[in-house]
DNA sequence: TTTGATGCAAATGTTTTGCATGCAA
DNA sequence: TTGCATGCAAAACATTTGCATCAAA
């Protein structure tokens, strides 16, 4: 196993992930750090931002709108997708783990866990009657 | 608005997707198809596809391993995807809308809905003791 | 000094698209 | 006839990777 050495590049992406409540592309987090390391390129963010979730330090969101996203926030936690304005906001509620049980009823894999999200419309894509 | 046309191609890929219990991905339909129609091109296979599941006649799924894939079924329904041989399927469980409610109690916006997918290990990749 | 990390560019894999032609209505 | 659908190839996109060089330990 290889170890794992510093890089001011990758603490300078963890630091820009924890200090944002957006959940970036790894292209939003490239052109953001590039303001400050101008020579950074893609692929090392790339990297690193698969390095972090590899190591538990980020998340990975598989929001289904092409591209990933990252949340600096390794807690597990669910998101909603606004469908108008694409925005990926964070839920405040408890983990529904049952739901695990209620799929594993009747079949006969085993069930470890689930990946939800969701998605309608943010207050401030509502429309004011 | 556009009027829809029959075409024997898409016909082919619908016929392909209702009678199968994969869940193929969009080149797996092609090279499935072309079988029968050898001239047929991916781009028309992700044409239809695209266009079946926006007029609700299949089911595009994002299990996050780098394509979609689809499902002649549009009734909505979960999926369970096994971590070990990736195969995806079908699970026999009741619509889990609540979660819709626990999901909004708070959030300042409404929620419509909720893409779930479950993982684990299934039955023919349970290592046997 | 050793070895992981970087920058760059090229490569990859999936999906979309422009355009001339084919075919349904 | 009209115009949607097709086949083909090129383009678009997000992401990964090979390699020489840089820097952490």
């Amino acid at each position: 196993m290889a170890a794992i050495k510093y890089s001011r590049q990758r603490e300078a992406i963890k630091d820009y992930l924890m200090n944002t409540k957006q959940h970036p592309t790894a292209d939003t987090v490239y052109l953001d750090i590039r303001k400050n390391y101008p020579n950074i390129s893609l692929g090392t963010v790339y990297r690193n931002l698969n390095l972090l979730s590899e190591q538990g330090e980020i998340l990975k969101i598989n929001c289904r709108d092409g591209c990933d996203r990252f949340d600096g926030n390794p807690e597990p936690h669910y998101h909603f997708i606004c469908k108008i304005c694409g925005r990926v906001l964070d839920l405040e509620m408890e983990q529904i783990d049952h739901i695990n049980v209620i799929a594993g009823a009747g079949f006969p894999g085993v069930i470890e866990g689930h990946v939800t999200y969701f998605y309608g419309t943010c207050s401030k894509c509502i429309p004011i009657n």
